[in-house]
DNA sequence: TAGCAATTTCAGAAATGCCTGAAAAGTCAG
DNA sequence: CTGACTTTTCAGGCATTTCTGAAATTGCTA
């Protein structure tokens, strides 16, 4: 492995850290080291780097351009294909939380929305489809949250994520003063 | 494998997610079975239903307990040993988010900020770190994040996530609301 | 179209992870 | 302390995944 200290410390990290995730450690090698490169990669100069089969990295592109983590270049009287993580961290986080959706949380609904239409026959299945019941519901709410927060605009992202749970306070506020007469901000909610 | 069909689907594809998370798939299954079971099952038992080997079980399980998501649980004049998972399905998210954290995030942020002490050599070193910063900066606003909503009782969490990105309107109005001369509502910031 | 450069495919080797049976260790009642 | 019951450990076999080198394919240029 031919690279410098920090980025080698780094590169192996996350290839370790990739194992954990069902990403294969060259995977996260690759992914690592054009994450932390001031330029596009070619295939060969990811070989030299990393020190494994020129196929190995070929799959392992193939993998990450699956999960569209990884840009495709060209330059000007070069016919081979160079590689790049996006500049922007947060179009990263959000192409990886995307995938994982399609790829994990997706499919789950489905099946838990299939399991739960059959019909029970023993008192042991009615009580597994209740709780598939409170699994669906979990699955539900979070994709459901998460449809609405990942159009917001990263700046607002932020702001949120920054807020923490302080956001109750300004919701507990909100509560007061929608309730005021005269409407001083936003639209007036109906009591309940 | 002797289970109600529709038990063991579940049991299954859970199984397969597991392997994509790092998880073997005979944790997976013991996990779904648990969590699908109407009362706590001792390792013979779960050993019966998903036909492996008793010293795969008790393998399986100790993971678990290492995970904090399995709980242990005794009967009067029995000396065996039953698993159940908690009842509260919001609990064992917790549980799992904070482990993951425990062992992923935390490392990591750990790591990172390691590698941000070292002094870079090369311009290539450089640039390295400043990408890792915008890393590590990434994982820090998540932690804190996290830190701050972990506290919050699960009817408010619900609460925050059923309103999404509407939770944007809301900040919009107290932007609005606390540069009001006068203080209406919440604490005057400053302008900037 | 031939020739070259780059990439992809794929069969088998290597590595890793998983599972099992047998044996060891732990635990309790009498 | 003994014996019965239960859980844990672990070496070796099995299965799966990963990686490689060689060959095939793609695509460009002359």
């Amino acid at each position: 492995m031919q690279l410098p200290p920090l980025v080698q410390t780094f590169v192996l990290h996350f290839g370790e850290m990739g194992s954990r995730w069902g990403i294969n450690r060259t995977v996260g090698q690759i992914y690592a080291l054009l994450f932390v490169a001031e330029r596009p990669f070619n295939a060969d100069e990811i070989v030299e780097r990393l020190g494994v089969s020129r196929s190995n990295v070929s799959m392992g592109l193939k993998e990450l351009q699956a999960w569209n983590l990884v840009r495709l270049q060209h330059r000007p009287g070069d016919r081979r294909d160079y590689f790049t993580t996006p500049e922007d961290i947060w179009q990263i986080v959000r192409t990886l939380v995307e995938e994982r959706k399609k790829r994990e949380v997706d499919p789950t609904l489905t099946l838990l929305r299939e399991l739960l239409m059959q019909d029970a026959a023993t008192e042991e299945e009615r009580h597994a489809q209740e709780r598939l019941k409170e699994m669906h519901d979990l699955f539900e709410l979070f994709a459901g949250w998460y449809a609405d927060v990942r159009r917001l605009e990263t700046e607002r992202l932020v702001q949120l994520l920054t807020l923490g749970a302080k956001v109750q306070k300004v919701l507990e506020m909100k509560d007061r003063l929608t309730r005021l007469p005269g409407r001083i901000g936003g639209r007036a909610s109906k009591p309940d």
